[in-house]
DNA sequence: ATACGTGCAAAGTATTTGCAAACGG
DNA sequence: CCGTTTGCAAATACTTTGCACGTAT
């Protein structure tokens, strides 16, 4: 689990291109460049990310490009409690995950936890409330810290 | 269950002066304003509300404030995305909550569950994850707007 | 008295917007 | 071709910091 997801940036840019979008280059590298990731990146190691392997976009096209990718539920916006928002794949399905924050390095780590994922569709459902996507952040000290500390 | 917790602010005063802290205008007037909000806010909603019942504080001395009383686990940081950071107090017992996100309006309530809590320890305890707190954020649609929609 | 707290203004970051040039279909 | 997309630079929004003055203990 928590694997890049070649795929999903296929997918994802024929979704744009079936919608009437064109791939040009700061949209294509966007979604190319997250697409590869193990987890979520900020604005800023997206720019960053894409430059130093030669792309040469604006750092206004990264942000214009998320916006857009969030808004067609294509991304997800995530912020962790440290005023930087970090962008991931949607996954629709199964793959879904959540985030471990250290409070003192600041380390995010991925997991995912199919009873978690039930307890919170139980709680959406018992709330009745239309639900269209959650975020769980776990705040504590990561292995490394607490064996420092 | 959500009201407003008045003996927070009388136990929050106490225990920064128990730690040597001054409680000067500023800082007492944070903590007595947060005490009474139903749900999270803003620095900057926080600062309006302190200044429409006559306090005379600069929002610089909220912020630094509530950077302190979350130092000290006192008050709960919360981001919701939407790049504003929101704060209420922190529970360390059963009054904890989360919050139910409105992607069309961007209202915000808040909702508690002791199921999903039970699950959130159980995830962090199948981690094996030193946790100290967690932030549960559901997005959909309100039912005003699902009304509209 | 003295160290902590505060307000104002200036500085810092993260993010958004205006606009003319480049580009995809 | 024509509307979309892009990069740059300027603007904005939220938050932090510097500093001299105020204040709680």
């Amino acid at each position: 689990m928590h694997e890049p997801h070649p795929s999903w940036s296929a997918q994802t840019l024929d979704s744009l291109q079936a919608q009437g979008l064109r791939n040009g280059g700061a949209r294509r590298a966007v979604v190319e460049h997250i697409g590869v990731q193990p987890c979520c990146k900020s604005a800023q190691e997206i720019f960053d990310g894409i430059r130093e392997q030669g792309g040469r976009v604006g750092i206004a096209s990264v942000y214009r490009a998320l916006e857009q990718l969030v808004e067609l539920d294509l991304v997800q916006r995530v912020e962790l409690g440290d005023g930087i928002a970090r962008f991931e794949p949607s996954h629709a399905d199964g793959d879904h995950h959540h985030h471990l924050v250290c409070d003192d390095c600041g380390k995010v780590e991925p997991f995912s936890d199919p009873g978690l994922e039930r307890a919170l569709e139980q709680t959406a459902s018992r709330l009745a409330y239309d639900m269209r996507g959650h975020e769980v952040v776990l705040h504590g000290h990561c292995d490394d810290c607490r064996a420092a500390g």
